[in-house]
DNA sequence: TCTGGGGTCCTAGGACCC
DNA sequence: TCTGGGGTCCTAGGACCC
């Protein structure tokens, strides 16, 4: 039993790519509403705009400063949507187990003699599908499988194995660990620990510590290269459903504030009803200026489809959160009831 | 680096019950 | 009266991912 763990290149940009072919071999960015001036980020950078320091994440304007000659286009959901959808279906296509795990990455479990094979077969398949290049690891868990994708981009094939794995990451620092980010990354630097090899050998004791008793022995594991195996095929229902909006100037007037929040509900409300589940919970968050976020959420009980019920939570949700400040961005969450209402 | 949009999971603490 | 121990449900918030 192997893992593989497919991942598009450069997905966002790929799927304009099939659109507009002229632009290949050009800096392309992603992001917003293709406006650069405009508040927002990166979502999808080309591999020819990553070489001047822009990546996904990086805001629009600090993209615009350090890569001013390149192609701006607004992000388009549906398109990436559809264009993942293909590429799914196309990797149901393979025997295994599959598991999405995102719309341009998933992995899958496969019984065979030869796994390298199988991941070109993979590629060849995907691209014949869709159009588009894909980077596979293999590994013999989830974590060496994903972490091997990485190093194999773009369009190629790596395996990482137990006896491989300290040698490819141990020099690496920690946050090169699918599951470590910044604020992990700070908390262990305090500790004195920066590489993966420095986390591997570190006392339990002293991660228990730091980490609680359950967090730290997992980030020892994780040094470590130990995953888990288990790639599951059954179909995954989304737990809850969002919509949020950035303002390009801050909201200040309570009225004005109180339309938003009413307008998202109304948006996120008719998105989520095709679900069919009925929602438990309503979560208003607003981020204040400048940067600080807060959320407050409200039960719907019994849970209901019922839009102006929904409006109206959002609404005391949004009262209760207090949000005397100026506001620059709000988001409406709905999280879907866990059984099927049976009386609607 | 003045910081989007859409998600998931875990933990801790309060309320309430026996 | 100065007060245990456990279970469950709920929410806030932290952290991470693409």
């Amino acid at each position: 039993m192997f893992v593989l763990h497919v991942d598009l290149d450069q997905f966002i940009v790929a799927v304009e790519l099939l659109r507009r072919p002229e632009l290949r071999g050009r800096p392309v960015l992603v992001g917003g509403t293709g406006d650069p001036t405009r508040r927002g980020v990166v979502a999808g950078a080309s591999y020819e705009a990553r070489r001047y320091g822009v990546h996904s994440g990086t805001p629009l304007r600090t993209a615009l400063a350090r890569c001013p000659d390149a192609l701006f286009l607004p992000l388009d959901m549906a398109e990436y949507r559809k264009a993942s959808e293909s590429v799914m279906a196309a990797l149901a296509e393979v025997s295994g187990t599959l598991e999405v795990v995102g719309w341009d990455e998933a992995f899958l479990g496969v019984d065979t003699e030869c796994p390298e094979d199988l991941a070109h077969e993979v590629q060849r398949l995907v691209q014949e599908r869709t159009g588009l290049s894909c980077s596979v690891g293999i590994g013999d868990n989830k974590l060496h499988a994903k972490v091997a994708s990485r190093f194999a981009k773009p369009g190629g094939v790596r395996q990482i194995t137990d006896e491989t794995w300290m040698a490819t990451m141990g020099p690496r620092p920690v946050d090169a660990l699918w599951g470590v980010g910044p604020r992990t990354a700070r908390s262990l630097a305090t500790a004195g620990i920066s590489t993966v090899e420095e986390l591997a050998s570190t006392d339990e004791s002293k991660l228990v510590q730091a980490f609680g008793s359950r967090r730290g022995p997992w980030l020892r594991d994780l040094a470590l290269g130990r995953g888990s195996t288990g790639v599951s095929g059954a179909p995954r229902s989304a737990v809850s459903h969002s919509v949020q909006e950035t303002y390009q100037q801050d909201l200040t007037d309570p009225d004005e504030k109180e339309r938003q929040v009413l307008r998202l509900a109304e948006r996120v409300t008719a998105e989520a009803s095709a679900d069919g589940r009925p929602f438990a919970r309503v979560t208003v968050t607003a981020r204040f200026a400048p940067f600080d976020t807060h959320d407050h959420a409200v039960g719907l009980r019994p849970p209901t489809r019922d839009h102006d019920l929904v409006a109206e939570t959002a609404l005391r949700a949004w009262r209760e959160l207090n949000g005397n400040r100026p506001v620059r961005m709000l988001a409406v969450r709905l999280t879907y009831s866990r059984q099927r209402d049976e009386h609607l």
